[in-house]
DNA sequence: TCATTAACTGAGG
DNA sequence: CCTCAGTTAATGA
């Protein structure tokens, strides 16, 4: 895979938060970034390990979870290409929740050694980083409120539109429609719910007239509808260009 | 394997 | 009494 390929979604994602330089995305270009496929449902790095390389998503989705003693997984977000979901992991050295991939997926590994020679070296790269890492506790906050707080249907809803505002800073959604590449046991446990659950609820939407769901895609039928189901507010993804 | 649905149960308002 | 949600089980794609 060619290495613009590999770092495109990256660039691309974080052009929207940062100003980014030319020489800055030099750098990051510059990184030797190796590539692995992994299949669907394989831990990448698990809770209490000590990682050693960060994971770039080239393509593919994947979570990031706790699982308590019973068994049940909770997800706590969901990452698409273009992430670094165990940044955190430069700086806290043991691992505290696991990063597992939820569909088949192409992995990117740069050495921690390799990106703490890129903060020294461009300081207007490390503050990208940090503002990333600002944006993603943004998105735990908002995680919370969703599982904590919102009726079922909403906050299906609410995963939906933020998984649109998300993908489609990488130019991945297509008109009224997008990717969500989810079994209904991983939307349940993202939702902090059972699959059978799920399934009720994603029948429900369905009725409504909200949207369509059906072999991993979304398709909005109600865009109104869809918003005031999820009580969605963007601003908590800072997605407007700063610095 | 995953999605779907029914039937039953209980909590809580 | 109603809504929400977990469990179990059956069935279909």
């Amino acid at each position: 895979m060619p290495s613009d390929t590999i770092r495109a979604a990256l660039i691309q994602r974080l052009r929207v938060s940062s100003a980014i330089a030319d020489e800055d995305v030099k750098e990051i270009e510059a990184l030797p970034i190796s590539v692995r496929q992994y299949p669907s449902e394989r831990a990448v790095v698990r809770d209490g390990e000590r990682a050693s390389e960060c994971c770039l998503i080239v393509d593919g989705f994947c979570a990031r979870s706790k699982t308590i003693a019973s068994g049940r997984r909770q997800i706590l977000s969901l990452q698409i290409p273009g992430e670094i979901p165990d940044l955190m992991s430069l700086f806290l050295h043991v691992m505290d929740h696991d990063l597992t991939t939820l569909t088949p997926a192409t992995l990117g590994f740069i050495s921690h050694d390799n990106l703490r020679k890129l903060h020294r070296r461009s300081p207007r790269v490390a503050e990208m980083f940090w503002r990333d890492t600002l944006i993603d506790s943004a998105m735990f906050r908002e995680w919370i409120v969703n599982v904590g707080q919102r009726p079922a249907p909403a906050r299906l809803a609410h995963v939906m539109i933020e998984l649109r505002e998300r993908l489609r800073l990488i130019g991945r959604v297509d008109g009224d429609s997008f990717e969500m590449p989810l079994t209904q046991e991983q939307i349940g446990e993202a939702l902090g719910i059972t699959a059978v659950h799920a399934n009720r609820v994603i029948k429900q939407v369905r009725q409504e007239g909200v949207v369509e769901f059906s072999r991993g895609r979304v398709t909005v039928l109600d865009e109104q509808k869809f918003q005031e189901l999820a009580d969605f507010d963007g601003r908590y993804l800072h997605q407007s260009p700063t610095l």
